[in-house]
DNA sequence: GTCTATACATGGATAGAC
DNA sequence: GTCTATCCATGTATAGAC
């Protein structure tokens, strides 16, 4: 409406950054399924054409918008995943996080466009690298935290961020189909994450024997078998 | 071409078999964003309305395969899954059950149905369906598994299959947009379940300090803090 | 350089043929 | 009862206006 209120156009970037907005919203309330250069434009409010003068193509523009959004928001956790200690305050703040950026839609877009690129190999190179944004984060929130337990130098932190962050992405897109069956694995993970806490806490001798066996190598490696 | 070789039409069931079986193949190959009653009816070779007579719409469609298809793929395993006996050799059957049907595509259908119920809250319920069936596998084994360790009766084994469930569809998503990530993330699991495996072996006296502990609370109950 | 109007392709749904 | 031909909505992409 209006228009000329505004310096004109100052430049295409207003239009480019409204183009992102629009994608992950549309992303996030509407699905992969349902997202089109029509919708986007729509739910940006430009003409259609411009997501193909200012991208190319519609898997360009959600490209783009997936970088910028995973950079937004984790930066808007940095600070605070550097100030957990514990495993258990990294859970606390796991489910945190997860109900604040769900209720936004943010994690949802991740979802979304992770089951977009499995057909649409476009999609993969910015779907992973947004993912791994996150799991850089987690990954050294857990180098941190793991130090103190038996456990530093016996798992893989980086594997084990990468498991983390995309059992995280499950978890979000079940509680899509069962919100209750999510609260119920989410409870249970807390317990898990009780069982690494009781490790911190063991006694020096309980300490060497899990250790110790650790060591041997009862799990860690099922391959190999034959 | 050759149509009257057979019986004629039997009846509208082949029909419909097709239709559920190119659901199926068309949401694995070609992922919930392209799917539609054509790319559906094609993939089965048959008449683009015959998606709306049979099944009225093409969420119904969706969601008859999901079930059909879940059912199929469960009884397949069941047999291994009464074998488990321990925690590492879970995972080794999840690992070689992930390698079978990611290539097949039937893990695919799952994750690509989550997405799309996201938004398409018809398509919740038999998705919901399709993964419980998945989930009651995986609980009846996490039971007769943790029996031998402290964590019986701590862990909320519902809950726990829950997780697992989801977070194994996590892992596929994240497969399609960097294979190197997944494969390292499933091993930091192996590692992480050589854990359990080592309190199954504990002796006696550390069993005990770490049953005494997990009561205890140290973690377990992350919420009701204010 | 920025954007819109238009052309052509694909998808959803059904009236009516068999 | 089973299926197909057809209609209208939605999607992609670009030639050309500003």
């Amino acid at each position: 409406m209006s228009r000329g209120t505004r310096t004109a156009t100052v430049t295409g970037a207003e239009t480019r950054a409204k183009l992102m907005e629009g994608a992950l919203r549309t992303l996030a309330e509407q699905g992969i399924a349902k997202v089109s250069a029509r919708s986007i434009a729509a739910t940006a409010g430009v003409n259609q054409g411009l997501v193909f003068y200012h991208f190319g193509s519609v898997d360009e523009l959600l490209s783009a918008a997936c970088r910028h959004g995973a950079e937004q928001r984790v930066a808007r956790y940095r600070e605070r995943l550097d100030r957990v200690r514990s495993l258990s305050e990294l859970l606390e703040l796991g489910r945190e996080l997860h109900a604040t950026e769900r209720a936004e839609g943010n994690v949802a877009v991740l979802a979304q466009l992770l089951a977009g690129a499995q057909n649409q190999p476009r999609l993969a190179p910015a779907t992973a690298a947004g993912l791994a944004l996150w799991i850089d984060e987690i990954e050294r929130v857990l180098v941190r935290v793991l130090a103190d337990t038996p456990l530093a130098g016996f798992v893989d932190s980086p594997g084990l961020a990468r498991a983390v962050a995309s059992a995280f992405v499950g978890l979000e897109l079940y509680e899509g189909v069962d919100e209750d069956g999510a609260l119920r694995a989410l409870d249970a993970l807390d317990q898990l994450s009780g069982l690494v806490s009781v490790l911190e806490g063991l006694g020096p001798v309980a300490q060497r024997a899990v250790r110790a066996r650790l060591r041997r190598g009862t799990g860690g490696r099922v391959r190999g078998r034959g």
